[in-house]
DNA sequence: GACTATCTTGAACGACGTTCACAAAATTCG
DNA sequence: CGAATTTTGTGAACGTCGTTCAAGATAGTC
């Protein structure tokens, strides 16, 4: 027999898969706590059990998000051979594109990684935060490689600018409102954006 | 006497004032069209004689937002010199300076910018659309001087790419979700962005 | 000044997230 | 096992939101 907490556990399982579908398929807007309590059978107020409210709901449906781009991501710069410093600008671009093709086929749960914001003047939880760092070791193994003589220091905030960047042409490209860029030309001013830089990165001062 | 046009133009106005005021100071979730009713000294329903829903209100004062974007960054590329070789990278850096700094002292006006999502299916209007536009060519008169060579369509495309890439970087730094980066270091990162982006446009192939 | 068209008003509507008194169920203990 | 007690589930109700609309106020026209 299946005890209570175990019971709990799979109900906020179930939650927070409907939440996702939710987000998925209709946006934030499309998340609806009376939807998503007939979804999982229960009453309105249980879903109040099972999280503290909207919000906590929400970072958890990112949580995974950020989770299957962490995989997605690892897939992408674990394709080729270890490290080598003739490819390091290949797997960067790798990555990067990684990045583009997930935020692509997720778009809804992508976007909530950097759109949502909390309620009044509520604190992130740590955890979502330690989670958002995690991202830029993909990008700090393969600059290491290109740049070994560069302090720690250096690589790190090098990698968050490549991020920075990287995101910043993924998301005003994904975003409708300005003239949609198809796919490919995307994906060539990703790749031309990161060699452009791994040139200026490795040519003289 | 006034008209009754003018008025509802002058109306018009201070609902917009009232919003942006709002927008400003609480962000988008703090626009609320009863404050708007009181604060412009009109009933709840007249605000739609105003504007057809919230949406277009939103968009109104989007369209503020970018204008005065606009006009800093051209007061930005404008301190120096006319066109001149030398000079084109730091024209750029001035640009994506002025960028950042208006994207920190209009943070939220600035974000829903990019933020703002259209209820449903509903259309971006027309001059929305071309108004975003305008802003690449900030970016393309100094790279036009740095890049003769390159056709016109290479550089408009160029243009979009850098001026996406210093929009993740001041994305990325102004979100306080990730850990908050402090004002020099960030000014700093995007400086170094755009040299390297330039440093990789004029190196050899 | 009377007639008509237009605008203004705020109560009402439906939908939302959240709460809460109460009922049902599970757990504890004699 | 049954009674007492704690825990959990329930859905109606609350407050707030954007939006609508019948009715009253106002402006425009001859």
């Amino acid at each position: 027999m299946t005890t209570t907490a175990a019971r709990r556990e799979r109900q906020r399982t179930q939650l927070i898969d409907a939440a996702e579908k939710a987000i998925a398929e209709r946006g934030l807007a499309g998340l609806k706590a009376r939807e998503l309590a007939q979804e999982i059978g229960c009453a309105l107020g249980a879903i109040y059990n099972l999280v503290a409210d909207m919000d906590e709901l929400v970072l958890r449906v990112g949580s995974r998000t950020l989770a299957r781009l962490d995989a997605a991501l690892s897939a992408a710069e674990g394709e080729d051979a270890p490290a080598c410093a003739d490819t390091a600008a290949d797997r960067l671009v790798a990555v990067a594109l990684a990045y583009c093709a997930f935020a692509r086929e997720n778009l809804q749960l992508w976007r909530i990684l950097f759109e949502h914001r909390m309620a009044e003047g509520a604190v992130v939880p740590d955890w979502a935060v330690s989670e958002q760092m995690t991202l830029f070791r993909h990008i700090l193994e393969p600059l290491s490689v290109l740049l070994p003589d560069r302090a720690e220091a250096e690589r790190m905030l090098m990698s968050r600018t490549l991020f920075s960047a990287v995101h910043g042409v993924v998301a005003i490209g994904l975003e409708q409102k300005l003239i949609a860029v198809p796919h490919r030309d995307l994906d060539r001013q990703i790749e031309g954006l990161v060699r452009l830089i791994c040139r200026g990165l490795t040519a003289p001062a």
